[in-house]
DNA sequence: CCCTTATATACTCATATTGAGCATAATAGG
DNA sequence: CCTATTATGCTCAATATGAGTATATAAGGG
């Protein structure tokens, strides 16, 4: 029933810790396998990607003790949640590799670990992931390279559709995926939002997948590219991540065991882009049973000391969604 | 960077339809490659698998294209809506085939097909989910099996239980996946219960598995098995369906263009196994704007006739997350 | 010690959403 | 015309959400 071919697994892990305000993801720097070097399109001198390894079902037993295994030799990190992403096959996401199709199943993981921890050994480099994203952090209101650069690089798209019907198309697409045309901005589509740009020619991974096939019109390029798929596997777990927020309680997974209710929600407001109502999202963990108070106080908090909070794991026997759903936006 | 390795990529998938008040899936039967039989353990002659097929790189540029093709190839189904799954890599998955490690790694795939299509060739045949997970199917009231099998169950393995922590970590599980102790039921949590009963032997595939290391305590082998693990990834995918429902309009691609609010109803509760109020049904949908009615009525009601609705795209671009939340149980 | 600044925490209030039920409308069949 | 049956409309209490205002407790400078 299933054909014989020498196809390789590859584990690609997105690996996140929140530094402060900052969400980070590890990426590998300079590694850039990928043959051809186009300087020219390239602000970057090599690429960054995200960790990855072979998998061999010989070695590891699952896919997950595998990545666990040579994520730890490799960069000294140990992985606390673990979750798989989804798995790349598409024939060229190797894009601009040598002839021979590269048979290469790649496994994306979302990975979670406590703190920024030294990078061990290598190039692996923390990176702020709005870097890869600019246009997904709305903590100081709209990125401005929307309105700058998105949003008319949009229109003309849309406007130079060859028929009405195409043309209803992407004002709807543009629309669910921006916010644009009267919608509303919906934080978890990250993906599909870096895969319209693709389409558009606004990443330069588009531009150098169509390199093969002749120039067009490119755009400028926005955010950090990276090398592969990797900005869309990247992609693929932030938007899981911050659509698993909503109705688990992973959060809690970044953070050390006692915290105050303002750290917990800079780390809430890093992840999912969007200034929350103080007061609300205190009710929220509060009263929802997520977090209970220790007795123990921060000092350094620079005003009035804070209560350190510990998450409350009853929560997930108690209620059916729990997670820091993300109302109010500033 | 990569090892080579011989791996081979198959393809699973759990397609779903509803007929009538009965969620179904497609399943192969009879077509057991599994070398072992064990019939005193396997009240059912032959298991059922899922449709599968391998992937080629060669052949299809992406796994989903793959899927569509070898599925219309072999059971003449058109898929309408299709959504990855998980990628199952466990060395083990395969369970009770002969001693060289399979090295397949199988990708699961949900896809929602509009009716009842009579099922084209070979085996293919449709059953209703429930007939593999009794437990999952509230509609009326909590299934029998659960107090009569499960729960006793549940608490011997409780109480064996080799250490206080363990116990705890056994009883806090059990709450958590069937709401038993004073937890409330979770209907999205397919796939956590279906892997308690396995862990605690109340399903006959975890028999079969551990059939290798010599007998043991075995229980009642509770709903219809399946070959290797895919009653684990139907599990996956009757999770991620009802998990769906809630935040993305999936329902309607299980329905006709037009359609009476009652019989959206029915197929949102095949779906989530539980009953619905009605009432308040209607006003999410209608109020939360993901149907608007068409002048026509279906006169076939048995009652006053009802009138036909169809879903409303522009939802999408209007709400974050349109869903028919799963709130009321009758 | 008193004031200002900065943060944390407590309460209030209007509005929206949810859960539950009662009431009415429109068909078919006797 | 009466009954059974399904569809649809409306009310009402309880809860949740969004947006403020008010108060508490620290540090630091006069």
């Amino acid at each position: 029933m299933l054909a014989e071919s020498p196809i390789v697994i590859g584990l690609n892990a997105v690996i996140v810790a929140v530094t402060k305000e900052s969400p980070r993801i590890l990426t590998i720097s300079g590694s850039s396998e990928s043959k051809i070097e186009r300087d020219e399109l390239r602000p970057q001198t090599s690429l960054d990607v995200l960790p990855y390894g072979p998998h061999d079902p010989e070695t590891d037993r699952t896919l997950e003790l595998s990545l666990r295994r040579w994520v730890a030799e490799r960069t000294g990190l140990k992985l606390g949640y673990v979750e798989q992403l989804y798995t790349f096959g598409d024939r060229d996401r190797a894009a601009g590799s040598p002839d021979p199709v590269p048979r290469v199943i790649s496994i994306g993981y979302l990975a979670l670990v406590r703190e920024e921890q030294p990078s061990g050994s290598s190039q692996a480099r923390w990176r702020d992931w709005y870097t890869f994203f600019p246009w997904e952090d709305w903590r100081e209101g709209q990125p401005p390279v929307i309105r700058q650069t998105i949003e008319p690089a949009l229109n003309a798209w849309i406007r130079r559709a060859p028929r009405v019907s195409a043309r209803n198309e992407r004002l709807e697409r543009v629309g669910i995926a921006f916010g644009l045309t009267g919608s509303t901005w919906d934080a978890d589509r990250v993906l599909e939002r870096y895969e319209l740009l693709y389409e558009v020619g606004l990443v330069s991974e588009s531009i150098r997948d169509r390199a093969r096939s002749g120039p067009e019109e490119v755009g400028p390029g926005l955010g950090r590219a990276m090398d592969m798929d990797h900005r869309r596997i990247l992609a693929t777990g932030l938007g899981r991540m911050r659509g698993k927020l909503r109705y688990r309680p992973v959060v809690f997974e970044l953070l050390p065991p006692a915290f105050t209710l303002t750290r917990l929600q800079r780390v809430v407001e890093a992840l999912s882009g969007m200034r929350l109502h103080k007061q609300n999202f205190r009710r929220l963990v509060e009263r929802g049973g997520l977090v209970e108070g220790t007795a123990k106080l921060d000092l350094r908090t620079g005003g009035r000391p804070a209560e350190l909070f510990r998450f409350r794991r009853e929560v997930l026997r108690e209620r059916r969604a729990p997670g820091v759903g993300l109302p109010g936006a500033r």
